[in-house]
RNA sequence: GCCCACGUAGCUCAGUUGGUAGAGCGCAUCCUUGGUAAGGAUGAGGUCACCGGUUCAAAUCCGGUCGUGGGCUCCA
């Protein structure tokens, strides 16, 4: 163990290799570069673009540096001193930085061999203390985070105290890149992209689809099960109705060009909300109806800007697993605690035990009665506890309509993904005027919640091929066992067995090619079969099967009748 | 949208200084009929993303477009 935190150690490292740049190109101007969670970076602006194959000659100049052990040395200057050293050197950037640093605060600067920068420290004392350094890629990044400003350079790199720890590291990435769910979308067949369909718009493979059906199907009976109405409402719809949802003045960029038709402009919907208000609007609404709770699986289109597009989590169309609450102000503590528990029992289905709660709060441009506000918070708040959960409160993050909870969950390499989210609505109630007449007889402002538990079932499609690895349960998965017959002797029992077992509900393949039970075996595995029966003429003359499972590898010979309570008794395990 | 990189067979990739395309896997056919993570042979598959330019000649060099990846910004 080092007797630095990471962050000195990879903020050193920084400091490194900004000197590294500089030694390379002398004419680069600096910004900063502080540590990450997973490292550190520096911003640069200089001619030369930098490439990959940059970051070699960078790291090895960095190895150079602290092989040398420079020290790192410590100057304290006034602000004058500072100001006109760093104009000297032409150091703009640094110089705004330096404005940004408040009056009758320390000014200090850190030099490790030929490399002084404005830094508040702290280092490690000499360059040889940096343990172990990579470089990992180069990247714009905008001056202050603000697109009107420059475009600088930005080196990614990391560090660790020992090349261990670092290799360890490498190795998650690696882990990562195994689950990637792009990789394994093409590798099992699940879905893809086209050129000529265009950016963000996902097609579902047989086998892709299969899974989302049943996720779908799941959702629906706990939906059902839940209290909850399910809805269906139109892709489009005329520009009035995004009119009156403020869509077209808020956000109008994030929408599909309009369609004329008929001389109107009918829009692809972004959000479902609108429509649900129109159900809701249809005829008068009386309290006893109340909460009405209307989920819809559906499908959006948001013109995301191209950059952004990535994989299955972000993209131009995609369903959301929608729902509206539209209750009384007294109900709304129950209908939030009751979602929240909703929620819980949705992600231990699928595997996610771990989740955390973040609370957002009252921005600073809002809409709405702060009163309400006041109200959905409290509500919030008091929900959050009814639900046995704890949760983090982000002070001003909430929407300018109302406040939120968001949900994250950890997967199974840690990694935090944030999901459901139940956002208070005080904009569209009053937008689409909706009411509902109360108990005495005057009509009244609902309240209104949305929520949505996966976000996008694209979006979720990804996590969860990431969360297995691509290994979906068998209640999930498209295959729940396959037949490897050792020759084709077996072939006619096989289909036996198959057509008993899918007489039982299963999902059943026969692997009729003529490769050995090894390349069969490999292939299977590869396909992320849960079960693998196999049968040579032992088997056949004692009408058993051979079984073997991903996880516990050898099962034994079994009669097909335990086979199917075995992979039966899985498929429960698993909800 | 912005910065950088990339785009060659279904997949993963190779292709030297420009001389018109290759491997492995997969697929098809045939042989093999086998016992728990790859049996063998043969064969089919490519407008080298697209458009334009330079050149006697472009996968290769140049420009543009589209797409992908990493990041920034955005995600009322």
């Amino acid at each position: 163990m080092s007797k630095y935190p990471l962050e000195t150690i990879r903020h050193s490292a920084a400091h490194i290799m900004a000197a590294a740049v500089k030694q390379l190109y002398s004419d680069v101007k600096f910004d900063i570069g502080p540590s990450t969670a997973d490292g550190f970076y520096y911003d640069f602006d200089m001619d030369h673009r930098l490439t990959d194959s940059d970051l070699k000659d960078i790291e090895k100049a960095m190895k150079k540096l602290m092989g040398r052990k420079l020290p790192f040395e410590m100057t304290e200057m006034s602000r004058d001193e500072a100001e006109k050293m760093l104009a000297a050197d032409n150091q703009g950037y640094k110089l705004e930085r330096l404005a940004d640093i408040p009056e009758g605060d320390k000014i200090t600067f850190y030099t490790c061999g030929d490399f002084t920068d404005l830094c508040r420290g702290p280092h490690v004392e000499n360059s040889g203390e940096i343990g172990a350094v990579k470089l990992m890629s180069v990247a714009g990044a905008y001056f202050r985070g603000d697109e009107k400003n420059p475009m600088l350079q930005r080196i990614y790199g990391t560090a660790f105290d020992s090349k261990e720890e670092l290799n360890a590291y490498l190795q998650r990435i690696e882990e990562a890149k195994k689950r990637d769910h792009r990789k394994l979308g093409t590798e099992l067949d699940l879905f893809s992209f086209s050129d000529n369909v265009g950016p963000g718009l996902v097609m579902w493979h047989p086998k892709g689809a299969f899974i989302r059906n049943e996720i779908e199907t799941f959702w629906r009976a706990e939906h059902y099960k839940h209290g909850y109405e399910l809805l269906y409402t139109p892709h489009i719809g005329r520009s009035q109705l995004w009119e009156t949802s403020g869509h077209l003045d808020f956000y109008a960029d994030g929408m599909y060009s309009p369609m004329d038709i008929d001389g109107g402009n009918y829009y692809a919907k972004p959000m479902n909300c609108p429509f649900h208000i129109e159900v809701y609007n249809s005829r008068l609404r009386s309290y006893r109806e109340l909460p009405a709770r209307w989920a819809e699986l559906g499908t959006v289109y948001r013109y995301e800007k191209s950059g952004v597009l990535h994989g299955l989590p972000r993209v131009r169309g995609f369903t959301q697993d929608d729902a509206h609450i539209i209750c009384t102000p007294d109900q709304i503590e129950e209908e939030i605690a009751e979602v929240l528990r909703f929620s819980l029992m949705i992600w231990k289905a699928f595997g996610f035990d771990e989740i955390k709660v973040y609370l957002a709060t009252k921005p600073e441009k809002s809409v709405g009665d702060p009163k309400d506000w006041d109200t959905a918070l409290v509500s919030l708040e008091k929900a959050v506890k009814m639900a046995g959960l704890e949760c983090e409160v982000d002070e001003g993050g909430g929407a300018f309509y109302g406040p939120k909870i968001d949900l994250k969950i950890k997967d199974a390499i840690g990694r935090e993904w944030q999901t459901s989210t139940i956002q208070f609505d005080f904009n569209l109630p009053e937008r689409f005027d909706m009411t509902y007449i109360g108990e005495d007889g005057k009509p009244h402002r609902p309240f209104m919640v949305h929520r949505a538990l996966f976000g996008s079932l694209e979006r979720f499609f990804g996590i969860l091929t990431e969360h297995y690895a691509g290994a979906f349960p068998v209640w999930l998965a498209p295959v729940q066992a396959k037949i490897l017959p050792i020759t084709e002797r077996q072939l006619e029992y096989a289909k036996e067995v198959q057509k008993e077992m899918q007489a039982a509900g299963l999902r059943v393949k026969v692997d009729t090619k003529s490769s050995s039970v090894g390349a069969k075996i490999k292939e299977a595995r590869n396909e992320r079969i849960q079960y693998m029966l196999i049968m040579g003429d032992k088997e056949m003359e004692e009408k058993t099967v051979s079984a073997r499972s991903r996880r516990e590898d050898q099962l034994g010979d079994m009669t097909v009748a335990d086979v199917i309570a075995k992979i039966k008794d899985d498929i429960e395990a698993k909800r």
